[in-house]
DNA sequence: TCTGGGGTCCTACTTCTT
DNA sequence: TCTGAAGAAGTAGGACCC
């Protein structure tokens, strides 16, 4: 079980022992993969390799035909086709996975309002309030996988718990189209066998860190010393696994998370030494986090940039505004001052602009106008004037735009500036 | 051999404020 | 007015997740 090549699938019968569960985990499988065989079945039964072909491109998902050559995502495009050379590249199409998924999470939504989305493809539940309506939790899950194939059309899977992290770990498991329901009496055993690079919080790293100590598996985390895990991965991890190795886990479902930051990075095809171009990058980055900051109708405090060099190093740096922004010349302004502080004059492989510290957008009202042409027009306008007029007149009229409160007199028609 | 993009969280350190 | 301690806030980097 739990290859993740498709060949560990388990299927729970819906009278399975669930007392004491009521969280879901759902699942769907190779996600984007199966979304493009709804769209294309000839697609069907193929390796598939989502990704581009070209540059630097790594896999974003794969189907259980590619996997089982041992294809994953994040792999390198380059290296997954050496592993499966007869698999089909198909390139992403985001938008329509943000459709189905869209679907799906209806779905759940009608069982439950207690919906956590997790990514595009996957969610937590909590069904402990709709029992009576729906049946038992197991009984729900199985009631959700069927609507999900009979509706969408693909396949997913669904670990039943008591607490999230459980209901992860069988999903996971259980994988494809499967179904696992871990009763809470059999938590602590369920949990026992598992290696610790499967609990949540664990990644290579942590993984490396505990094996060096002898501590493989969720049983030797109950077992070892609380000390010996603080050092191997920090006393914060340290805590939240002593937990979850006993089956704890407070975390609730939570419907209203909201983002704190919003950046956009992008890796060059090749390596950058052109500082011009990069300064140009950063300031079109910034313009599309500004973008995305202005229809959420929120502002940044703080802007970062990430580097990352040809040798993979990676530096970043960030500074928090005298105001909060959600103009794209402020924000390209202070991510290019950012970049001139580093002295480092080496190729660069990636450039990144991260919002961070983010709060709703305060007397300017920016985020009023639906489309960014319009802002565009302004900061275009705006630019122009500053090379005719000096920027010291022009900063005065820039600001208009921020209290000038909201609606139409912000307009770039009601400024003359169309 | 080659390592994306969009995020969150944590730690260690420095600087600022009281 | 100066100084030191302590806490808060800011910054940089890394690990992790999907």
């Amino acid at each position: 079980m739990g290859h993740g090549d498709g060949r560990g699938r388990i299927v729970s019968a819906v009278d399975a022992d669930d007392t004491g569960t009521r969280i879901l985990h759902v699942d769907m499988d190779a996600f984007y993969a199966a979304v493009e065989v709804l769209d294309d079945p000839s697609l069907r039964g193929l390796p598939l390799i989502i990704g581009a072909p070209d540059g630097r491109s790594v896999v974003s998902s794969a189907s259980y035909e590619a996997r089982r050559y041992g294809v994953r995502a994040a792999m390198p495009v380059s290296q997954a086709l050496r592993l499966c050379p007869s698999a089909r590249i198909v390139l992403p199409h985001f938008h329509r996975y943000q459709e189905v998924s869209r679907q799906v999470m209806a779905i759940f939504e009608s069982f439950t309002p207690l919906v956590e989305p997790l990514s595009v493809d996957e969610a937590f539940l909590d069904v402990q309030g709709v029992r009576r309506l729906w049946g038992s939790p197991a009984r729900i899950a199985e009631l959700i996988r069927q609507r999900v194939l009979d509706e969408v059309g693909i396949t997913c899977s669904v670990g039943v718990a008591a607490t999230k992290h459980v209901a992860k770990m069988a999903s996971t498991i259980s994988k494809p189209d499967g179904m696992l329901v871990v009763a809470a009496k059999d938590t602590l055993d369920f949990l026992a066998p598992r290696p610790v690079r499967a609990m949540w919080g664990v990644g290579p790293k942590a993984a490396e860190a505990l094996e060096a100590r002898g501590i493989r598996t969720v049983q030797d985390v109950r077992e070892a010393p609380r000390e010996m895990i603080d050092r191997a991965v920090g006393a914060a991890l340290s805590a939240r696994l002593a937990q979850l190795a006993m089956g704890q886990d407070p975390r609730a479902v939570d419907t209203e998370r909201v983002e704190k930051s919003i950046g956009h990075e992008e890796t060059f095809d090749t390596d950058i030494r052109d500082r011009d171009f990069l300064r140009a990058e950063l300031l079109r980055l910034a313009d599309r986090v500004a973008a995305r900051l202005r229809r959420a109708d929120w502002e940044t405090a703080t802007v970062a940039i990430k580097i990352r060099f040809d040798d993979f190093r990676t530096l970043s740096r960030s500074v928090t505004l005298s105001e909060p922004t959600a103009v794209g010349q402020r924000i390209g302004e202070a991510a290019q001052s950012l970049f001139e502080q580093i002295d480092r004059r080496d190729p660069v492989r990636l450039v990144g602009v991260r919002a961070e510290n983010l709060r709703p957008a305060g007397g300017g009202g920016l985020g009023l106008w639906d489309d960014d042409e319009d802002w565009r027009k302004v900061e275009g306008a705006v630019d122009e004037a500053v090379a005719r007029f000096g920027s010291a007149t022009i900063s005065r009229a820039r600001h208009i735009g921020r209290v000038d409160g909201r609606g139409a007199a912000q307009h770039p028609k009601a400024h003359g500036l169309d």
